[in-house]
DNA sequence: AGCACGCCGACT
DNA sequence: GTCGGCGTGCTC
């Protein structure tokens, strides 16, 4: 018997290995296995079974899974990501089925006929290591034991709940604010429960838009909901994948990580603001959850419910194309919008322009809780000497770099480097230095201050999980003022009256050609999350823009598919970056060469461009919709230090 | 992804 | 003479 296995490794190819007789009677597809490999162990996952015999194989050491820990959808459904994505099926299996996974911790042997082993009541991993794992596997498929998990006291893998199955598929876009949006949710999820059937509910993240949901639909459906993600112990997520395999009536939440949970009878998929990066993984397997999230709804053959504020381009179109019906709602949109064109200010003295600290005044004067956007969390993005005008640079990658105050060091944005920070220019050894493009750091720091007696907090990625929680000890009415970046737009239920965005039109600059699409969310989401009842936009002379158009989705939508056609950007076809790297310059031509000519993509490169890093990092980008491009990228996993990522964040 | 192997330039 | 960085190829 040999079995094929898909390996976590950037390699297309399965390898094959021969199934001892000890193993021949449980060995399924879909189980993890681990093999040898090389002069290496490996945990891979079986897809494909064969009989028969080969010689030079190595024997599959040890089976892992005492039954597959994937359905039949979540199977289809990475063999689809793995295609879409141009992704080893290894590293999409990788992913769906995570190290952490270890169901043998949670699941009891109930002894269900007398034999000679003593184990009864015991974990299934400690029966492995007291008994033979073969033995346990013989017993549990003979039926001589039976396995409960400890949450819920259910035989394992046992009988699938038999329940109504009339649901049709539908795909919805329901645009509104933040409150409809919920009392939807509640009311499609209500009457899914309501038959038994259960509900996989995706948010961006754990701490701001996952807790505040969790907690509200918690309320609303006592012991019923469950949260999967790795924001949370493992123990808990282990408590909602026997929830879910087991359940009745259940809502599953989860960020991205839940996108592979197999959910028995889910009836119904919500994505909350699907737009958010956050549904994107960016370490080994890229992809976009909220995209898959689609693609898993169709192979279910159930709704799908995108919810947002701000809608998406992508989403836009679909509903253009007939492909999703749009429930809209109006969007409670700031009425009182004043816009104000900064006059040029000295930052090297710790100012903000006056018409800014003029308005948080007038703010603290009559006792109102503000909130202060920039797009930037550091203290500054960029240090510039006022007297020889160099940049200060990355000792790296020669990137201009940004100071962080409260680390005293610059760092880079492009390649992470961190390096102390002097207070000489590097090239002259001046002591003027002059920080611009501000950030988040130095509002707070500015506003310290000046302002006292009126806590001023920064909320950043790193700090939102303590601003949340000193926002509930501090109360409702007391005022206070918020500076932060995006995050921001998920502080859900904090009432704001001054909502101020500084240089929020910086966004166009640094998010290539989503930008717009970035702007707009951000804007959007900002004011549902805080209702504003105030909205001062303060540009920079240099860089304001008209910002008519952003208070016009319909409009806004309208001309930025007009301009992703023109330009042939996603929704209208694809792009993928080739990225190589190598440690010199001379042999990467060679294989640039190679990957356009053995990958027959030449039509389609918009580079190659040049990065410094530790080595040289080349960027191809590559655009198409032909499903025969997919295939072409496949064929580069053949060469050496080439990395592909389907539909990139920037470019 | 690792890791071995083999090629050149640099140095006790 | 050999040490070591880097490029190439292979893994059932």
């Amino acid at each position: 018997m040999i079995a094929h296995v898909a390996l976590p490794l950037p390699i297309t190819r399965t390898f094959s290995y021969t199934v001892p007789s000890l193993w021949q009677p449980y060995i399924q597809p879909f189980m993890r296995v681990t093999i040898p490999f090389t002069n290496r162990r490996l945990t891979g996952c079986v897809v494909k079974i064969e009989e028969g015999h080969k010689e030079n194989l190595k024997e599959i050491y040890d089976i892992v899974d005492i039954v597959p820990l994937i359905d039949h959808t979540i199977a289809r459904l990475c063999e689809w990501a793995s295609q879409y994505y141009v992704t080893p099926i290894g590293m999409v299996l990788k992913y769906a089925l995570p190290a952490s996974l270890r169901p043998e911790r949670y699941l009891l042997i109930h002894k269900k006929e007398e034999d000679a082993e003593n184990l009864h009541g015991m974990p299934l991993n400690r029966a492995y290591k007291v008994s033979k794992k073969e033995r346990i596997f013989h017993a549990c498929a003979e039926g001589i034991i039976e396995l409960r998990d400890i949450f819920t006291d259910s035989s394992f893998p046992g009988q699938i709940p038999q329940i109504s199955r009339a649901v049709k598929q539908e795909k919805l876009l329901f645009i509104g604010p933040f409150q409809s949006r919920l009392e939807f949710y509640i009311t499609r999820i209500t009457h899914e429960l309501q038959e038994g059937r259960n509900v996989l509910m995706m948010l961006p993240d754990y701490f701001m838009t996952g807790t505040y949901f969790y907690n509200l639909l918690k309320k609303e459906f006592p012991d019923r909901v469950y949260w999967y993600g790795t924001a949370i112990q493992v123990r808990s997520r282990m408590a909602t994948f026997f929830h879910a395999r087991h359940g009745k009536g259940m809502v599953i939440l989860g960020n991205k990580n839940c996108i592979f949970l197999p959910i028995v009878h889910n009836a119904l998929i919500i994505v909350e603001r699907f737009e958010e990066d956050d549904f994107r993984n960016e370490e080994g397997f890229r992809f976009n959850a909220g995209r898959v999230a689609l693609q898993r709804a169709s192979i279910e053959n159930i709704p799908l419910i995108y919810g947002s504020a701000s809608a998406s381009t992508e989403l836009f179109k679909r509903v253009k194309d007939g492909e999703f019906t749009v429930i809209e709602k109006t969007l409670p949109l700031c009425k009182n919008r004043y816009e104000i064109i900064t006059k040029k200010y000295q930052s090297p003295f710790g100012a903000l322009p006056e018409e800014l600290m003029n308005t948080v005044q007038s703010g603290i004067e009559k006792k109102e809780r503000i909130a202060i956007f920039t797009p930037r969390r550091d203290y500054s993005a960029r240090i510039q000497c006022l007297e020889c005008k160099e940049i200060v640079r990355c000792p790296v990658c020669e990137s201009m770099v940004g100071y962080q105050k409260k680390n005293n060091r610059i760092i880079c944005p492009s390649c992470n480097a961190a390096s102390p920070y002097s207070t000489e220019c590097p090239h002259c050894g001046s002591a003027f230095m002059r920080f611009s493009h501000i950030g988040v750091e130095y509002i707070e720091d500015v506003l310290k201050e000046h302002v006292t007696q009126y806590p001023v907090m920064a909320v950043t990625a790193d700090t939102s999980k303590d601003v949340v929680h000193s926002l509930e000890q501090y109360g409702a009415a007391k005022p206070f003022i918020l500076v932060g970046t995006q995050i921001l737009s998920k502080l859900y239920g904090t009432r704001i009256e001054k909502l101020i965005l500084f240089e929020w039109e910086d966004i166009l600059k640094i998010a290539g050609y989503r930008a717009e699409e970035k702007a707009f969310h951000i804007l959007t989401n900002l004011c549902d999350a805080l209702t504003p009842q105030e909205l001062y936009i303060f540009m920079d002379k240099k860089t304001a823009i008209d910002v008519a158009p952003f208070f016009n989705m319909k409009g806004f939508y309208e001309s930025e598919l007009k301009k992703r056609k023109a330009a042939g950007f996603p929704p209208y076809g694809r792009i993928f970056i080739i990225e190589i790297e190598k440690k010199k310059g001379t042999s990467q031509n060679a294989l640039i060469k190679r990957i356009m000519e053995e990958g027959g993509i030449k039509g389609n490169i918009m580079g190659p461009y040049l990065q410094k890093k530790q080595g040289l990092k080349w960027k191809l980008i590559v655009r198409g919709k032909k499903e025969r491009l997919t295939s072409m990228l496949f064929h580069l996993y053949d060469l050496p230090n080439v990395r592909i990522e389907a539909d990139p964040l920037s470019i």
